[in-house]
DNA sequence: ACGTGCGGGACAGCCCGTTTGT
DNA sequence: ACAAACGGGCTGTCCCGCACGT
C-alpha cells in the first residue's frame, strides 16, 4: 500500500525530518492540541507505532517542532537578505494571514504557548526571543545593545497582535487595515 | 409547556450563568482545549450529565463564553469611566500577564479562536471587533467616525501583541521591557 | 450497524453481565492472554470506549470471569442433581475436550493462572478449592470434615490433569482413553 | 557457500543452544505469551536482531523448546536411573511445584499448548506422548506393548493435574496434601 | 553471524462529547 | 434537571519481523 522504501539508508533523520515538517506545518495550522501522533504520523507516511523511535514523546516532538517553524520564520520572513521594510511587508501580508501553517509560530499559537509543558514553554520561549532580536538586528543594524531596544519590542509586539487580530475580524477589509496600520507603525 | 416547576423560578438561568461563570474564567486560563464539561460542570457544583439542560453543545458554551469574557473585560479594563492611560495601564499591567483568568479573552486565546467552529469564530471576531471600537472610543471619544482609526487599529495590536509577548517569553524582566513600551506607544 | 439497544433500563448490570458472560466464554476458548478489551467488548456489541465504566481494569473482568466461570461450572457439571457418575461422566467426556469455553476454568487455563497478577490468581484459587470441595461432596455427601480428603484429592487431580493432557495430544483415540482411564480411577 | 568463517566452528550451533536454554527456562516460568523475542535474546547475551539467523520464526523457536524442555524433563525426572518411586517422589514434590522452570512444561504450559499455532501444537502432543510413554517403563519395565496402559494413562493425568492444581491453590499445606495424595495413587 | 534500527500493528488505561432515559 | 452509559480518540508501550551495516 505504502511504498515500500524501508530505511534506505541509516536515515534515521530523514524519517525524523519528514514528521518534523509535517508537524511544524499542521502545528501551526491544527494548534498545539488538534494534532495528534496519529494523525501526524500518517501525514509523514508512517503509522504511529513507530513514532516512540524518533521522538522521546509528544512534548518533545512539540518542542523541536516549535524551534524548527522559529528557525524556518527566522529565515523566510527575517532573513537578513531583506530590509526591514521588506521583512515588515512579508509579515503584515494577507498571505500570512491565510496561511498560518507558513507563519510566525508565534502569532499562530502564542498564547497557547503560555500554557504548555515547561519544555515546550522553554522552545516558545526561544522563539519568542529570537524574534524580538531580529526585529532589534532590522531597525538597528550597527547597534550591539545587550538589551533589545523599546522600538523593537514595540513593533514586535505590534506586528504579532495585527496578524493576530487580524486572523480574528473575520472582516478581510478591516484585515487589510490592521496590517496597514502596523506596517505604518514603523518609527523609520 | 407549562410543567412542574420543581425548582424555584429563574433557577435555571441561575445555574446557566453559573456554568457561563465558569467557563469564562477556565477559558482563559486553560485554553479553548483545556476545559472539558465535565471539569466545568463540577466547578459549577454539578454532574457533566445536565449540561445540554443548559447548552445546545461544547461550541454554544463556548462562543457565550467568549461573548462574556469580551463584555467583563469591557467593563473591567475599558470602562467609560476610565481614562485611556487607566486602561493602558490596567491591559499592560504584570497582573494582567499573570491573571488570563481575568483578562482579554483575544490575547489569552486570540491565535486559537481563529481555528474553531463558525459560531466560536463568530463570537471572537465580535469581541475583536469590540476591542476595537472601544479603544478608538478612549482615543477620540468625540469622533462618531464609521471606522476605527488607524491608530486606534495599531494601538489594539500592540496592546495584544505585547500581552501574548509577555506572557512567553520566561522572564520577567523582558516582559515588564515590552509592556513599558507598549505603554508609551501611545500616540497621545 | 450495531442493534441500537442503548441502555434500555439504568442496567448498567445487564451489560456488566453481558460482557462477563463473552469473557468467561473467550477466556476458556483463547486463554488468558488471547483476550483483549476492544475483543471483548466487540463480542457483548459494544466498543472498547465504555469498558471503564463497568469494570475498573483487565484484571477485574478478568478475576470476576474466573469466578463466573468457576460457579457456570459447578452448577452445570457439579451440579447437586447429579451422581458422582454423572459429573465423572460430564467432565471427563469429548464433549468438554472440544468446547473448552463451556467446560472447567482450571483444566482450561490451570496453568496460566499461577502467573497472574493476584487478584487473578485469588479467583483461581477460589475456583481451584471449590472444585475440590465439590468432588469431595460427591465422594462423600455425609461427611462433613473439615479438610477435603484425599481421595477428592486425587481425583480432582486425575479429573483436570486428563483433560489437560487429552487436549493436548492431538490424537482423538488416545484423548479418549486416557478420559476413560480417569473415569475408572474413582474408588467406587 | 563456503564463507570466511569469522566465528568459531560451531559458534552458531552453540548460541542457538544457549538460547534455546534460556527459552526453556523462560517459557515454563513466564508461559507462552510472557516470552518475547527481544527478553529472550537478551538474557541469551545477544540483541533481538540476530534472532532470525537462528530461527525462522517465534513459533520455530517455542516449538523447539518444547520438545527440550520435555527432554530435559525426561532425563532429570523419569531418568532410566530412577525407579517409580523416585519419579513420583521428584514431580509430585514442593520443589516442583515452586520451580517451574525447571519443571515439566505439560504441566507448567498444559492447557496454553491446546490453543497454539499447529507447529507448537505438534511439538506439546509429542512431549505429552513421550511423557505417557515414559510413565508406562517405569510402571511396566518389561511390557512391550504398543499402547500405553490404562494404568499409566490415569496415574500420568493424575501427576500433571497435581502439579497444576498445587500451584494454583495458593495454600502449601493444601497444595502439598494434594502432591502426597498423587504420590500415594501409584497401583503399586 | 550479529547488532542496530525501524515499521506496522495492537493494547491498556484514560478522557471527552453526546444521547438516552428517568 | 440530571445521571448513566456509549462511541471514539489519544498516549505511551510493547512486540514481531525484516532490512540494513559490519
Amino acid at each position: 500500500m505504502i511504498a515500500i522504501m524501508r530505511y534506505p539508508r541509516g536515515h534515521k533523520e530523514a524519517v525524523r525530518e519528514r514528521i518534523l515538517a509535517s508537524t511544524t506545518k499542521a502545528l501551526r495550522e491544527h494548534g498545539l492540541s488538534g494534532v495528534s501522533i496519529p494523525t501526524l504520523m500518517k501525514s509523514a507516511g508512517l503509522t504511529h507505532g513507530g513514532f516512540y523511535a524518533h521522538f522521546e514523546s509528544r512534548d518533545d516532538l512539540v518542542a523541536a517542532a516549535i524551534k524548527a517553524a522559529g528557525a524556518q520564520t527566522a529565515d523566510d520572513i527575517f532573513s537578513e537578505a531583506h530590509s526591514l521594510e521588506k521583512t515588515l511587508r512579508l509579515y503584515l501580508s494577507e498571505g500570512h494571514l491565510e496561511h498560518p501553517e507558513r507563519g510566525c509560530v508565534v502569532a499562530a499559537l502564542g498564547a497557547e504557548g503560555a500554557r504548555q509543558a515547561p519544555s515546550v514553554r522553554r522552545a516558545f520561549a526561544h522563539v519568542a526571543k529570537r524574534l524580538l532580536g531580529l526585529v532589534e538586528r532590522k531597525l538597528h543594524p550597527r547597534r550591539r545593545a545587550r538589551e533589545v531596544s523599546e522600538e523593537a519590542l514595540r513593533l514586535t509586539a505590534t506586528m504579532v497582535g495585527a496578524v493576530v487580530l487580524g486572523r480574528l475580524v473575520e472582516d478581510r477589509a478591516l484585515a487589510e487595515r490592521i496590517l496597514g496600520a502596523a506596517r505604518r507603525s514603523s518609527p523609520s
